[in-house]
RNA sequence: GCCCCCGUCGUCCAGCGGCCCAGGACAUCGGCCUUUCAAGCCGGCAACGCGGGUUCGAAUCCCGUCGGGGGUGCCA
């Protein structure tokens, strides 16, 4: 059979939770992604795995489209799944297959099964299937009706002859996991008009590429002795090594849903997350470093990555420790990079001017691109927005806030030169005046600037003052608290 | 219903028979630092689902039980 080739490579070694994961010659592994114009946070979970191995053991990760029975094959659709593979630095190797234009060797698999007496006809519509089983009582599910009918090829679809015994694979995350041949029943293969089944394409595909790891969602685990019984009635030997990867689940530990999270990798980018960030992230899911160290490059995690250390219990998708991984991420970037990777979140040239004014001062506060908009608009804005809940804590209920205005106006008008430690010192000269002391006659800083950033940046949080008023410039800071000071007043 | 998988702090991991009255990280709480907010540092709270075995000894092995999830399409 021509469309089988590929070699398998797996071998058991060294006692760990399972046999550690040992390749004797380059392994071949894919990423399957059907093209639905976004790339899930658990597919790029399982990319990420199958890209890992293939790294770590110079091997080849290749990329499958299962187009098959999808609307149409639109390649807008598929970029998108690919443009995040991309973003993530996932590449693969070689030209992407295309299910569909393998038809012809799924059609060639069905008759060799045919043929081989492993695959029948069958003549019963789905509604006499379900019938049936009702009537049965037991388990719904296809009773076997037509195996020793000797159907020719008609309207219905063909169907896989399940042999009695038991199916068994030792899953490189799992250990041994095995099937009762008994409870699966004679599935189909092809559709009745004549298109392969998924699990017949994939099997032939798997084989067809030379496939020797088969590294997916643990939600695939039920369709592995039925991809392994189509394998074996095709006469491969070679074996196939599988490893069932984790589900990532929501709050409520269910697997993560296009409806109703937040799952598609593109939105993550879009919300300013890094790449690095994001694969970093998702590797620590099911998995940790045997030195603790959780942050850090893919390429050391591609190193200690081992598919045996994985955890197979579900991991919830926690957003909040991602946040954090990213802020890590972000920190340890070259200014230069920092600013360039912000430059997108930006609305225009004065923003990127006003964040190059502040950047490292900027980058160590925030987690996410998107948040560095909002950290710098005092600076580029001619009036930024105010803040209602600040401006309401500090000048209507804070203490001497009409003072503090008034003695730093008359400080930063009469200081010679504009520096940030000018700045510092005028302030404090304007506290003690306003009545910003503590007993021993010294300004009180934690709380006597805060009028003066309210006016001038309208919020009560942000970057260091001194250094955005020195930005900000004399007249404009000027000009700001002048004009709170008015509203103040009226 | 049937099949399969899973079960250590709220969450993600460590733990592979004694080093564990369970360790790290995120989150959370408190403190320090401090011009706000972050960052950083210090400290606190917090878990082996339950029941039986095996063993001198079990989070670690076995059985059961309970709980959770996944799969049960002529979708992929």
């Amino acid at each position: 059979m021509a469309f089988l080739g590929g070699r398998g490579c797996f071998d058991g070694a060294r006692a760990r939770r399972y046999p550690r994961v040992t390749v004797t010659s380059p392994p071949v592994v894919r990423f399957a992604p059907s093209p639905t114009g976004y790339l899930h946070v658990g597919g790029a979970h399982s990319a990420l795995a199958n890209w890992m191995f293939a790294r770590r053991h110079g091997g080849r990760f290749l990329l499958r489209i299962e187009d098959t029975d999808t609307e149409r094959n639109r390649p807008d659709l598929l970029d998108g799944v690919l443009d995040m593979l991309r973003w993530l630095g996932l590449d693969w190797d070689g030209e992407p297959v295309h299910q569909s234009d393998c038809v012809g060797d799924h059609r060639a698999a069905a008759d060799a099964l045919l043929a081989s007496g492993d695959a029948y006809w069958c003549d019963c519509s789905p509604e006499q299937v379900q019938a049936r089983a009702k009537e049965r009582g037991g388990p719904p599910g296809y009773d076997g009706h037509c195996r020793d009918r000797g159907l020719a090829e008609g309207a219905g679809p063909l169907r896989f002859r399940v042999p009695p015994g038991t199916t068994a694979w030792t899953d490189l995350v799992r250990g041994e996991v095995s099937f009762d041949n008994a409870t699966i029943e004679d599935f189909v293969l092809l559709r009745s008009n004549g298109t392969p089944m998924f699990l017949l394409a994939n099997a032939v595909d798997d084989a067809a590429m030379g496939v020797t790891h088969v590294i997916r969602g643990e939600d695939h685990v039920n369709g592995t002795p039925k991809y392994l019984l189509i394998l074996r009635a095709l006469g491969r030997t070679e074996p196939t090594a599988f490893a069932h990867m984790p589900l990532l689940v929501n709050e409520s530990r269910k697997k993560l849903s296009k409806r109703r999270d937040d799952v598609s990798v593109a939105s993550y980018r879009d919300e300013g997350f890094l790449p690095e960030a994001m694969v970093n992230y998702l590797s620590l899911l099911g998995w940790g470093p045997p030195d603790g160290v959780e942050v850090r490059p893919i390429a050391e995690i591609v190193d200690l990555y081992d598919l045996a250390d994985v955890n197979p219990s579900p991991a919830f998708f926690d957003r909040k420790k991602l946040l954090h991984v990213n802020g890590e991420w972000i920190r340890g970037l070259a200014l230069d990079d920092f600013l360039a990777r912000a430059r997108p979140f930006l609305p225009g040239d004065d923003a990127a001017a006003a964040l190059a004014a502040l950047g490292p001062l900027v980058q160590e506060r925030v987690r996410l691109l998107s948040e560095v908009a909002d950290m710098v608009d005092f600076l580029w804005m001619d009036e930024p927005p105010v803040d209602d809940a600040a401006w309401d804590k500090v000048m209507v209920r804070g203490k001497a806030a009409p003072e503090m205005l008034d003695a730093s106006t008359a400080e930063l008008t009469a200081l010679e030169g504009w520096t940030a430690d000018g700045i510092s010192a005028a302030v404090e000269r304007a506290a003690i005046t306003a009545g910003f002391t503590k007993p021993d006659g010294s300004p009180q800083m934690a709380k006597a600037p805060a009028p003066v950033r309210v006016a001038t940046t309208g919020r009560s949080v942000g970057p260091p003052l001194w250094e955005s008023l020195a930005a900000l410039g004399r007249d404009r800071t000027l000009a700001r608290l002048a004009a709170a000071r008015v509203r103040l007043a009226g």
